[in-house]
RNA sequence: GGGCUUAUGGUCUAGUGGUUAUGACGUCGCCUUCACACGGCGGAGGUCUCCGGUUCAAAUCCGGAUAAGCCCA
């Protein structure tokens, strides 16, 4: 035998595939093309288990496409633009990007990309992952970013972009705009001032029996606890929660906003917390995230009381220009001198923070490029439609984001280590002046604006030094895979593949990577870009918690790989339900490489059988017709499950018909005949064809190992020099009558051998049975079988199948109600026929012994003078018992369908 | 707070209205059998999260609750 090495046999196949280069996308083939969307990886760190299964998932979904004739689209592709990268790269040699050169920053970034673009190529060669690596791209490569740029630049032409101001997070110390993802959180004591607001008309009396309300010699008043009183000045809206008592009396009317005298009206919110304060708060544009919400549901105006330099603003009338600490106490003094502060409290707050100086962050208005998306709600939603989501649900989420957008898209980020937006402003009157589409890729902070200055005044033209938000290059994936704009490089290609086939990704990036990809792709073709979405779910980590590195939970593949190997982990890989979350489990791949062991031992088994000719079709016995009917039906099972990428089930399928039906029961019975060269033929015929195509439909999952034993036994008698390269199998025969009396061989086979284990006999010990009894069509499934029976049970030669009853005295145990032919014919008569039923065990026995059925008109309540009974229209079944007598020297047990004759010892 | 999803033996999981709920891991018992003891055969182990409803019949359909996951620019 064959020694079995899968660590070294994977090593040895990842290298043969590499240098045979097997799965090679052919631009010139006349197959049907099957182009994958493959998720650019991002390139902040290497691969976790999560990112793996991902992949490997995708990799299911190509290797069946390739096996099923495509000429499969499947490039290696990563991410390699924006904030997380320069954050890691920041926070590596702590530094900010403006403490050094913008280009020399970027430089930085690069290098730290490249680095993790290595490690993840060679981690998806030793996952097994079947990418092309000649169709290849990197979004911050010049040829992939100039994409962005010409998709922007048609897209201004078309009048979808336009500048506008959007609150950012800003840090007024670094003088900086932040991503969400610079800010941390930090807990610091503050101090929550509790103000009065005064009603503008004197309200109703009833209110002053409620708390936080009151009066004094100025009028009527609210209590708002705050811990930000300078920005009273930027105050839009009072809110208090719906379900406060106070709702009545005070949505609608009208407050003064203290020192200020701005006017502004109450509304009721459920975002309130009523346990904060007074349970009333103010709403300013804009102190926070939340803030940012209210101001998008109640279009309040933006008017900002910090600016960049973390000063008051104009609003902020006798306070512009001071820091915002000096102007919250010269707040709070004022306030203490008018007697409009009630109080001050200590309060402990989570305040984000600059991650770096530590300053808080706060929101400022700042200049931003949009693209609409406002606009085109209704075009998303039915591009969507025209797509195939699997899962389907995953579409509702899509939707629901669509309909809830209230502004658009801000692109532009002011940022380094992205795509430059390819536009000059006049320094004078701030005209824009867009590159030419022939000059992309071009860097406005370095190369030179097509025209040298304004053509409307002449002023001096500046170019921009903000760049693309990442999503703006990721979300034209679809355009850069099939040539878009590239006709010289392919000039077929787009017509080719445009729309692609597939489009593999997780469900958190949803609104992000699927949406923009719809709207952006049709904005600029037209047409969907592609036909399948495919959603995986998330890897969870053993303990139940998402796989997240800053949870530290993260689980490296490659150590469970070195341990156990690929396939194996590609196991546990393809039991996970696609888009559904499934903890990562060792036991998984654990179990991953049992299966592999039994499909190495089947493999040797078949290898030892059929030796070195390959086994031509021949007249068939039973058994085989039996399981080649069964393996024909997988082969279907297979087939449509794939194609709705249900790969978990697929798995099941396959493995459950190699590991019991092929080989507990097709090998055990089969064994005596090949050593007793029995049937030979059929056998090895059946064993080869089955053989090879369970091999088949596991190279998907299991590429090592089906290639080698491919390699070692299939290949010499087949055309394809690669498993992988390969037909998927198609279904040999169907023969229901024989696949009927293959299970009534395996039942028989299975009853008597759970009754020798119960008895505590070997099972294969020799059984001293001398017959079989049933009714003459069950003895006509299996006696053709009788052979392969004796053999398998250990019966003597002489063993006969009778088809009669024994001779035996039969008695009845139990009659049990068939609800499933009762409830739809009778509805309601049923219950009580079943409780007759069960009551009337004993008559019904004793009339069934002597008559043989029991007539429904027998029974009163049924109002039925039919003749037909219980047992004939099939309203009951009947137990006998298990044991019954023989005839002199022998014993006779009861199986389901048939009796055995021992002999007596 | 909103949208979507999930909840099934100790653990993970299949389940498509029909009453005895699938399989794996673990566990217990038996069996060296010539592909495999990393194997085979068998057993124990379940109020199908909870509360209502629809139905002759609900793990399955509907409503509500609870818990968990993802997303909310």
């Amino acid at each position: 035998m064959a020694a079995y090495d899968q660590i070294a046999l994977e090593k040895k196949w990842q290298k043969k595939w590499r240098d045979d280069k097997i799965y090679h996308f052919d631009f010139n083939s006349d197959k049907k093309p099957y182009s994958i969307d493959v998720p650019p990886r991002y390139a902040s760190g290497p691969l976790h288990a999560g990112h793996a299964v991902h992949y490997t998932h995708i990799d299911f979904a190509a290797r069946y496409k390739r096996m099923r004739g495509y000429n499969v689209f499947f490039p290696l592709c990563f991410d390699v633009n924006g904030i997380p990268i320069e954050e890691r790269v920041e926070r590596q040699l702590n530094i900010t990007r403006k403490d050094i050169d913008r280009h020399k920053f970027i430089k930085l970034c690069s290098e730290f990309a490249e680095k993790n673009i290595k490690t993840m190529t060679d981690q998806f060669a030793i996952l097994g992952e079947s990418m092309d690596s000649t169709i290849y791209y990197q979004t911050n490569a010049e040829y992939y970013r100039r994409l962005t740029q010409i998709s922007f630049i048609e897209l201004y032409d078309k009048g979808h972009i336009y500048k506008g101001k959007f609150p950012v997070n800003w840090c007024p110390r670094c003088m900086t705009a932040m991503a969400d993802a610079e800010v941390i959180y930090t807990d610091r004591k503050t101090k929550l001032n509790t103000i009065k607001f005064y009603f503008k008309e004197q309200p109703s009396e009833q209110i002053f029996k409620y708390h936080s309300i009151g009066k004094d010699k100025r009028g009527a008043y609210v209590e708002i606890a705050t811990t930000r009183p300078e920005l009273l000045p930027s105050c839009q809206i009072v809110a208090v929660h719906p379900t406060d008592e106070r709702v009545p009396w005070l949505v609608d009317q009208t407050l003064v906003v203290p020192i200020f005298e701005k006017e502004v009206k109450i509304v009721e919110d459920d975002a309130v917390d009523p346990e904060f304060g007074s349970g009333i708060v103010m709403i300013c544009t804009v102190g926070d995230k939340e803030d940012l919400n209210w101001v998008f549901k109640y279009k309040l105006p933006i008017d900002m009381s910090i600016d960049e330099e973390g000063c008051m603003t104009e609003i902020c009338q006798k306070y512009k220009g001071m820091k915002i600490e000096d102007a919250r106490k010269a707040v709070i003094e004022d306030l203490k001198k008018e007697d409009i502060l009630i109080k001050q409290e200590p309060l402990d707050q989570n305040v984000g923070v600059c991650w770096r100086c530590k300053t808080p962050v706060e929101f400022v208005n700042a200049e931003q490029w949009f693209l609409k998306t406002t606009d085109f709600k209704k075009m998303v939603l039915k591009k969507s439609d025209e797509m195939n989501w699997y899962p389907k649900f995953m579409k509702i989420r899509l939707e629901d984001w669509v309909n809830s957008l209230e502004w658009d898209w801000v692109i532009s980020r002011q940022r380094y280590f992205a795509t430059p937006i390819p536009l000059w402003e006049c320094k004078k009157c701030n005209e824009v002046v867009l590159a030419r589409i022939d000059d992309c890729y071009v860097d406005p902070t370095i190369d030179k604006p097509p025209v040298d200055k304004c053509p409307k005044c002449g002023g001096k033209l500046i170019g921009c030094e903000d760049v693309f938000d990442t999503w703006m290059d990721s979300s034209i994936s679809p355009l850069y895979n099939t040539f878009w704009h590239r006709e010289k490089e392919n000039p077929q290609a787009f017509e080719k593949l445009y729309p692609m086939s597939l489009r593999p990704q997780a469900h958190d990036i949803i609104r992000t990577w699927a949406f923009y990809t719809i709207l952006r792709c049709t904005l600029l073709t037209d047409k969907k870009p592609f036909e399948n979405i495919m959603m995986g779910g998330f890897i969870l980590s053993e303990d139940g918690t998402p796989m997240h590195a800053s949870l530290g939970n993260v689980i490296d593949p490659l150590k469970v790989i070195n341990k156990h190997g690929s396939d194996a982990f590609r196991c546990y890989a393809a039991s996970c339900a696609l888009g559904e979350d499934n903890p990562f489990r060792t036991k998984d791949v654990v179990r991953g490489v049992k299966l592999l062991r039994k499909i190495w031992n089947v493999q040797q088994f078949i290898k030892n059988v059929v030796k070195d000719k390959k086994p031509k079709e021949t007249e068939l016995i039973d058994i085989d017709k039996w399981i080649l009917t069964k393996y024909s039906k997988l082969v279907k099972k297979c087939t449509k499950q794939m194609d709705k990428f249900d790969c978990s089930q697929t798995m099941k399928e396959v493995e459950y018909f190699l590991w019991h039906e092929l080989a507990d029961h097709y090998i055990e019975m089969i064994k005596t005949s090949i050593y007793e060269n029995k049937d030979i033929e059929s056998i090895k015929y059946t064993l080869y064809t089955i053989g090879l195509g369970t091999l088949k439909l596991f190279a998907v999952f299991f590429p090592h190992i089906t290639e080698e034993i491919y390699a070692d036994f299939y290949k010499k008698f087949e055309a394809a020099k690669s498993i992988h390269i390969s037909d998927w199998p198609e279904p040999i025969l169907v023969d229901k009558e024989k696949e009927s009396a293959g299970e009534s061989v395996k039942n028989y086979i299975s009853q008597v051998r759970s009754w020798k284990s119960e008895q505590g006999i070997a099972l294969n010990a020799p059984l001293e049975s001398s017959a079989t009894y049933s009714t003459s069509n069950y003895i006509s499934k299996i006696k053709p079988s009788g052979a392969i029976i004796k053999s398998t049970l250990k019966y003597p030669d002489s063993h006969e199948f009778i088809p009669r009853k024994p001779d035996v005295e039969e008695r009845i145990t139990k009659v049990t109600p068939v609800y499933s032919k009762i409830g739809p014919t009778l509805k309601k008569d049923g219950k009580k026929l079943v409780e007759w039923i069960n009551k009337n065990q004993d008559e019904i026995i004793k009339k069934i012994e002597k008559k043989g059925d029991i007539a429904l008109s027998e029974i009163s309540f049924l109002g039925s003078d039919k003749k037909d009974g219980l047992l004939k229209k099939g309203y009951i079944q009947i137990q006998k018992d298990a044991k019954v007598k023989g005839k002199k020297d022998s014993t006779i047990l009861s199986f389901d369908k048939f009796y055995l004759e021992l002999k007596e010892k």
